[in-house]
DNA sequence: GTCTATACCTGGATAGAC
DNA sequence: GTCTATCCAGGTATAGAC
């Protein structure tokens, strides 16, 4: 895998923008423009507009694992882990509410351009719901763990939606409230000691 | 407001290729081709393709206010109209696994494009959080029946999220069930004679 | 009202100089 | 590696015949 540094700086813009103004609607001259290149130069690091997109899949796919790596080791309990999860609703609260989820929305865009990169995109979803279903099998949920995941990304997804389309601040926060109060029901008693007190940090 | 054949059939195919494709992804080209008349025609109906998009929300408005009219009088309680509105994830569930909520993508599509129309599509929550406010405050819950309102929505948004993500049908119908059954417990004991029965159909 | 023809622009993509 | 110049397809939009 090459890592010049202009392949890196034009997946670096193109992810940023793919983000805020989607994948379609995304032009070479946008790209270009950010990052000060020519529009002839995007075909000497790559061969087309769907190959920028597969290598910006691979970055979000490689950055989203590293994350939950992260969260893996710095939170003590399964819960905990869950938590960390749900606050990145309040950590990225202002893109959310500007751009949506760039997980849910990049699917979206692409099952409607019925684009072939569609499925690499959900195994964006994959990385979080494999992940969350490991979190909850370890709360002893072996049978519901899948469901519970699922469950937990569309909430999550579900809040951001609505958040993009309202605005609304207020609204994220009630709901990530909700979101860890019915967490704490799925939680053992025995590995309860706080209640809420350490819900999100 | 005229009603000429042809641009009621302008708005009706604008309406389906819109919610398959997206709006910026759907070409005079593409209309012209479903309804036989040619790309020129469009001008003696609509100014521009922005105006066909106003025309298509009003029409999606007016159906929708339509069904919700339907819904508060075919439901004999609050509870089951709710029910009536989690029902539509069935009965859409086909077309929600290809294409999501119609609602929320063209709202996050209209975001990411920061388009005029944005805040004419987000009147679309609008009539279902005004509607479902209703019902949960004629359920007795004045104070809350707003944030119940937008949690329904919310929630409803995160499972076609994912549907349409994963094309799973079971995670659509647990989720269902999953909200009745939650719903139940806003549901007054009193007006709640029979308890499961009655939920979806 | 509907068509054809066409203007005009922007998009992705290629060729070749440097 | 990066640029300029260019091609070509497709998009929206206009003009004018019918």
């Amino acid at each position: 895998m090459k890592t010049s540094a202009t392949r890196e700086q034009i997946i670096e813009a193109a992810d940023q923008l793919f983000y805020q103004q989607g994948f379609a609607h995304t032009s070479f001259s946008d790209i270009a423009g950010v990052i000060g290149i020519s529009r002839g130069n995007f075909y000497y690091h790559f061969k087309s507009k769907d190959e920028i997109l597969d290598a910006v899949i691979n970055e979000r796919l490689q950055n989203t694992q590293d994350m939950l790596d992260m969260w893996e080791e710095a939170a003590s309990t399964p819960a905990a882990r869950i938590r960390s999860y749900i606050h990145i609703l309040l950590t990225n609260r202002d893109k959310i509410m500007r751009y949506g989820c760039p997980v849910g929305t990049l699917c979206g865009e692409l099952a409607k351009l019925d684009h072939c990169e569609r499925t690499e995109s959900i195994r964006l979803f994959d990385l979080f719901r494999t992940w969350l279903r490991h979190q909850f099998t370890q709360l002893g949920h072996k049978e519901d763990a899948d469901r519970l995941a699922m469950h937990v990304l569309a909430w999550s997804q579900g809040v951001a939606t609505l958040a993009n389309a309202y605005e609304d601040k207020d609204f994220i926060d009630q709901e990530i409230q909700m979101i860890c109060t019915w967490l704490e029901a799925y939680t053992p008693p025995a590995k309860r000691p706080q209640h809420s007190s350490d819900a999100l940090h």
